[in-house]
DNA sequence: GCCGTTTTCGGCCCGACTGTTTTCAGTCG
């Protein structure tokens, strides 16, 4: 699948001709064209066989023919081409906060700048100063972005970032004479990393709404703070930013502070061709104002059905809007259970009680407790004589806890062969089984593929847990072949896992849409290891939305008289 | 470079802020 590497090619062929100078419009064609491409579902190798490069959007006569000699040969003369006079150190000065393409090309070509130290030098030296158009300010600027691109520049997990959100909300209602307040920004459409967090509110006093706000607990630092809006540093160094809006705009605010931006651009031409302009401060028809209080106003006008924040990434969600065919989301009161919990059998720490205590205060039908198989000794897999007690523990749970059903499992470990960690005789006992790869991610893309599909045809496996191996902060997943996946998982019925940990994502919302529109089913599981980790199921129902997932190919949401009558179709 | 219920040519999102300016260019979200 050459999706991302051709997305990557566009986005510096964009960036470089921004850097040249070349026309905006261009630069944000192949800009479009990288971004279209990185959110496609489907194998561009695949679309460009059947002749259907030009139905993509954003992809004309010139991008489809680049595409096409770079599947073709391996090589793109455009990209070779803009690429050869230009280090690839100068183009990261676009990176730089205050470093946009005419201040880099500046110092390119007056004082022969080609990478940051040269620039900090530069700067430290007071040369900068002398160029036309730039002064002192700039230079202090300039300095700031550096620092700022080194120190943060970095995104923080959704699910680091949504407590974290959900204290300064609990804090300022309690605080501060808030009326709405609402976070906005790719917080609000649950993307599975935050860059920084907006927090939208209305008031009557912006003044002392701010002042609470960067009074709050839990600030490090504060940024700014004024009548309408207020920028901390928390804890964590991630930047929140207050805005106090009035009434009247808030949903025009909040539909414009929660993007994305391209999202919110198609959403302006459309918008333009019917003769009407959208603003943070509402919707017009020349000087008449036709809406703005509600979110809702902003969609309604322009003649689409709303649009949860989740869709909001122009990826098919607006034209789905004007046909009224915006899917049926699943919601996070439709989950009946967890389908991938640790014990203190292996790695995790709570007891089989504690979690059914838990799965049934949280409203659950079910948990699923699917602890690590024998070889895995790292994570403290159960042997096969442990796993007639644990079996038996379960048993005495599901009689002394009423009103929830603990279902025994397992997540039993796909060996480099591509065997399962467990004889079937045992698999075949158990409620649920939750196969997954642990070892050997090194193995290339034709073995680890053919692991997980001997697991996908083995009917004692139901599930297959984190299908990729991605870990979001800290590893790519392993090379697979997720075409071939989907489409035995499709054939075979097994369902694959939206491991919900914060640090997984994995499916991410892309690839659970792939799934869903193949017909594999899904599975949401925390992964738990301790009691308070239930609570990342909200995490994966994000996942889930994100990619455009509905209750119906969803285990979770199934009850449990209907998900157990599936477990018996299958082996296990 | 893309695209078409005004268009196959002539458009292409909107507003704010900053710093360097004397009416605006560059950058950002």
């Amino acid at each position: 699948m050459k999706n991302r590497e051709l997305s990557e090619i566009f986005e510096k062929i964009g960036d470089i001709l921004e850097f040249k100078g070349d026309s905006s419009f261009r630069v944000n064609a192949y800009r479009k064209a990288a971004r279209v491409l990185q959110d496609l579902t489907e194998d561009i190798e695949i679309i460009h066989q059947e002749g259907r490069l030009r139905s993509i959007p954003g992809v004309g006569e010139g991008i489809a023919k680049k595409i096409a000699e770079y599947l073709e040969t391996g090589k793109m003369t455009k990209y070779e081409e803009v690429r050869k006079d230009i280090p690839d150190d100068l183009i990261r000065l676009l990176g730089i906060p205050g470093m946009g393409p005419k201040t880099t090309a500046l110092v390119y070509k007056k004082l022969g700048i080609e990478n940051i130290e040269d620039l900090e030098k530069a700067v430290q030296e007071g040369r900068l100063r002398d160029l036309p158009g730039l002064g002192a300010k700039k230079e202090e600027n300039i300095l700031r972005g550096i620092k700022l691109l080194r120190e943060a520049g970095k995104r923080i997990p959704l699910g680091v970032a949504l407590p974290l959100v959900e204290r300064v909300v609990a804090d300022l209602q309690e605080r501060a004479q808030v009326n709405q307040i609402y976070p906005a920004g790719s917080l609000r459409r649950r993307k599975e990393t935050v860059g920084d967090i907006d927090i939208l509110t209305t008031g009557t006093d912006g003044g002392r709404i701010i002042e609470a706000f960067t009074s709050s607990p839990g600030v490090r630092d504060v940024l700014a703070r004024g009548e309408t809006k207020g920028s901390i540093i928390a804890e964590g160094g991630i930047q929140v930013d207050l805005r106090v809006v009035p009434q009247n705009s808030y949903g025009s605010a909040l539909q414009y502070f929660t993007g994305s931006k391209a999202h919110n651009i198609h959403l302006r031409e459309i918008a333009k061709s019917r003769g009407m302009k959208i603003s943070e401060y509402g919707i017009f028809r020349g000087e008449e104002r036709l809406g703005g209080e509600r979110e809702e106003d902003i969609y309604s006008i322009l003649g689409l059905s709303y649009i949860p924040p989740e869709l909001r990434e122009d990826r098919g969600e607006i034209e789905a809007a004007q046909e009224g065919k915006i899917p049926q989301l699943v919601e996070g009161e439709q989950i009946k259970g967890d389908l991938h919990v640790h014990s203190r059998w292996s790695d995790g720490t709570a007891t089989i009680r504690e979690l059914a205590l838990r799965a049934r205060e949280m409203d659950y039908e079910y948990i699923a407790i699917c602890d690590h198989s024998q070889s895995l000794k790292f994570a403290g897999g159960v042997s096969l004589e442990d796993m007639a007690k644990k079996l038996e523990e379960i048993e005495r749970v599901n009689r002394e806890v009423e009103g929830v059903r603990t279902l025994s499992g397992t997540e039993v470990d796909i060996k480099t062969d591509g065997s399962l960690d467990y004889p079937d005789e045992l698999l075949e006992r158990l409620d649920l089984v939750v196969a997954a790869v642990h070892t050997g991610f090194k193995q290339p893309e034709e073995l680890i593929t053919r692991r997980i599909v001997a697991a996908l045809e083995n009917p004692n496996v139901d599930i297959i847990a984190h299908p990729t191996g991605r870990l979001i902060s800290s590893r790519e997943g392993y090379s697979l072949d997720l075409g071939e996946v989907f489409s035995v998982a499709a054939e075979t019925g097994t369902a694959l896992e939206i491991n919900a940990y914060y640090d997984r994502l994995d499916l991410s919302d892309v690839n659970c849409r792939r799934a869903q529109e193949q017909g594999v089913k899904l599975s949401i599981g925390t992964d738990a290891h301790h009691i308070d980790q239930l609570w990342m199921m909200k995490l994966g129902v994000a996942v889930a939305r994100r990619g455009w997932v509905g209750p119906a190919q969803l285990l979770n949401t199934w009850p449990l008289e209907r998900l157990l009558a599936w477990l018996k179709t299958r082996g296990g």
